[in-house]
DNA sequence: CAGTGAGCGAGCTTCCGCTTGACTT
């Protein structure tokens, strides 16, 4: 029999649904051989031949593949159609040999019609796919292991340095400098609320509100009280007339199904979840056969699902919920693979009814983010009528008409207020998310209803709010913001925007503060030092650039080897002249209020390997240190000092006593508060 | 249940991208 080998075990066991028992499936589980962790594993003097071993987990996968093909006559392949699913098969064929046939087919959707297609047309290994693919593993690890042990020299053990990770925490660095350059300026905004004068006797209804835009024809720009004061003054004595309305149409289109990038930021946005928890909730619902496949970086749509989607949109929510024509979405990223379908269900049916074979709370919620996305995005357009009232603002005094008052009228200013106002005429996409924004991820809309205007009407006045502001500096990153800038950027992939915010997390370079992304000193010291001396490498379009070349590589325009080493041997060079010369760097400590026990010195707070900790400002000659840490509102029943929340090295919380070594205090549980008196109340 | 920095110089740290369990609570 027939042997196909794919990456996934989910992969294989629909590939075997489809074909029956005619082939026998197994998955290789991603890569099966890479470069030693250990050692750089490169020959650089030999055109930078690469030294490939199996990894210690991989190779009893590797000896059962290569069991099972001996048994077969033909080996095939059937890896992911891209740069990395190419490089598998080649590993996979130069592991496994033997005396099998070995054939490379591929395919973009998991479907029946695609796999037996493509098993009609099989072919061979690309090698100049290949080829990009082991450039890109020869650099990144090239960056990575001769930065890194660089920054062990000059600032401190254990550091990193990659082509992803470093211009990750650049990003927030810089952000981070941008705030605190930021200034912040005062304005203030005037709005008045407003009624139709013919209006008038009636109760209630048509009022409105309009915001003054304009002043003397330009922009307008309050800068203080005074200046508002001013102004409010002279609109309490005025008169309004509406001079002009417009009205018009504006239609709405549902947003693209999702990627895995706009899975994270949406689940992130809207449940407050970590990039990290929301693929671990998607592997769960891809294994249960309920999504496809949950790293993509596509949007594209089986024509099946789409038509079905559609006929469920017509049977639910009517004809006119169905626009005439399909929709596609073109994948904005330049450098997708599109190796994948977009995320969605893989059978649309009733909500309610698949959210019953769902089990996890987490899972129920992810999937119905992933139903609506996906049906909307084949949904009708959301239709709004949007009006917008031009107000005039006429003086009292004007109308008199009184000479005495020309002089004064002709330096009076000129004031133009807005109001802006939409009405929902057909819901569309957007009848699948309600009116709450329970699971909406859309703010917009929110614009009030404006009451019938027409050019010449009287209004009367009815208030006027005057309001201070502040302009507000760029917002710190999100896990989700971030990965947003890094895929726009074309910088990581699906499958590592997750685990590179968990890497830059670990290594301290910075701290998730309330969800916002912090740099700490340490990632702003090694990302000035790469700065520095590495700019081209910190670049944020190093990556685009990299990826101009691999192309050029999968084209049979470039070799691998010529194109690594333009890129080497002035990084060679840099590296050793930076490793001659620099200074180490020191990292900026923080100064504390905590006194150390030994000789009375400020205790100032460093970056471990295990996070903050506290230490005597005169080490080396003082060598005391002390964890640091949030203390809880409980003493130690040993010693009476502070009780800390902490976490082993496998993570797990546990409460100890901040006094250690010197007090060993240490418990699983919250310890009870002991001899505290509370005050009278 | 649990260390940290400097330098001494043993042996070790480190990249990105492809995939899931194997761990522990």
């Amino acid at each position: 029999m027939d042997i196909i080998i794919v990456e996934s075990p989910t992969k294989a066991k629909t590939l075997s649904r489809f074909l029956g028992g005619a082939y026998q499936i197994e998955a290789s589980f991603g890569h099966i051989r890479d470069l030693p962790a250990s050692k750089l594993g490169i020959d650089v003097e030999r055109n930078f031949t690469p030294d490939y071993i199996i990894p210690k987990d991989k190779k009893e996968k590797v000896e059962q593949l290569r069991r099972e093909a001996g048994k077969a006559q033909s080996v095939i392949l059937a890896t992911d159609p891209d740069r990395e699913g190419e490089a598998i098969a080649y590993h996979l064929r130069e592991v496994i040999s033997g005396k099998a046939k070995f054939q490379r087919i591929t395919f973009h959707e998991i479907t029946e019609p695609a796999i037996k297609e493509a098993l009609k047309n099989p072919g061979e290994i690309n090698m100049q796919l290949v080829d990009a693919q082991q450039a890109r593993r020869i650099l990144d690890r090239l960056v990575g292991y001769k930065l890194s042990p660089l920054l062990w020299r000059k600032i401190r053990r254990g550091l990193s340095a990659g082509r992803v990770q470093s211009v990750a925490v650049r990003l927030i660095v810089e952000r981070e400098r941008e705030i605190l350059a930021f200034k912040p300026e005062e304005y203030w905004e005037i709005v008045t609320k407003l009624k139709v004068q013919s209006l008038k006797l009636q109760e209630d209804g048509g009022e409105f509100e309009a915001k003054l835009t304009k002043i003397d024809g330009k922009s307008a720009e309050i800068r203080n009280k005074g200046e508002a004061d001013v102004i409010t003054a002279e609109l309490e004595k005025a008169e309004f007339k509406v001079s002009d309305v417009q009205k018009k149409e504006v239609k709405r289109s549902p947003y693209p199904p999702f990627t895995t990038s706009t899975m994270q930021q949406s689940a992130s946005n809207l449940f407050g979840w970590s990039a990290k928890r929301t693929m671990q909730v998607a592997q769960n619902l891809y294994e249960e056969g309920l999504i496809t496949y949950h790293r993509t970086d596509s949007t594209n749509l089986n024509m099946e699902a789409v038509n079905n989607a559609r006929n469920f949109i017509r049977e639910r929510f009517g004809n006119n919920y169905a626009p005439e024509e399909p929709r596609f979405y073109k994948t904005k990223s330049k450098v997708a693979q599109e190796a994948h379908e977009a995320i969605r269900p893989t059978r649309i049916g009733e909500l309610e009814q698949v959210k019953q074979q769902i089990t996890g709370r987490d899972e129920e919620r992810l999937y119905e983010l992933i139903w609506k996305r996906f049906l909307a995005c084949q949904m009708s357009e959301t239709v709004f009528e949007q009006t917008g009232a031009d107000i005039n603002v006429v003086n009292h005094e004007q109308n008199i008409g009184n000479p005495d008052l020309v002089e004064a009228n002709s330096q009076r200013r000129e004031y133009l207020l807005r109001a802006n106002g939409s009405k929902r005429l057909f819901d569309g996409w957007t009848k699948l998310f309600g009116s709450a924004n329970n699971n909406n991820d859309d703010s917009n809309g929110s614009d009030k209803e404006l009451p019938e205007l027409t050019a010449g009407d009287l209004l009367q006045l009815l208030g006027i709010l005057p309001s201070q502001h502040f302009t507000e500096p760029p917002p710190r990153y999100t896990e989700a913001s971030l990965i947003k800038a890094l895929e726009e950027y074309g910088i990581g992939r699906p499958s590592t925007y997750a685990p590179i915010i968990s890497t830059i997390l670990e290594r301290f370079y910075v701290e998730r503060l309330e969800k916002k992304l912090h740099p700490t000193a340490l990632g702003i010291a090694v990302n000035d030092f790469l700065i520095a001396n590495f700019p081209e490498i910190l670049n944020y379009q190093f990556t685009a650039g990299m990826e101009e070349s691999l192309d050029d590589i999968a084209n049979g325009k470039k070799q691998w080897v010529g194109v690594i080493r333009d890129f080497y041997d002035p990084f060679a060079e840099q590296l050793g002249k930076v490793g001659d010369t620099a200074e180490r760097v020191k990292v900026e400590t923080e100064t504390t209020d905590e006194v150390c026990p030994l000789d009375g010195s400020p205790l100032i707070i460093r970056i471990g390997k295990f996070g903050r900790f506290l230490a005597c400002s005169k080490f080396p000659e003082c060598k005391f240190t002390k964890t640091f840490a949030k203390k809880i509102d409980v003493k130690c029943p040993k010693c009476g000092g502070d009780i800390i929340i902490k976490r082993t090295r496998s993570k797990k919380t546990f409460y100890g006593c901040s006094n250690y070594p010197q007090c060993d205090f240490a418990s699983w549980t919250k310890p009870k508060a002991v001899n505290v008196v509370e005050p009278a109340s």
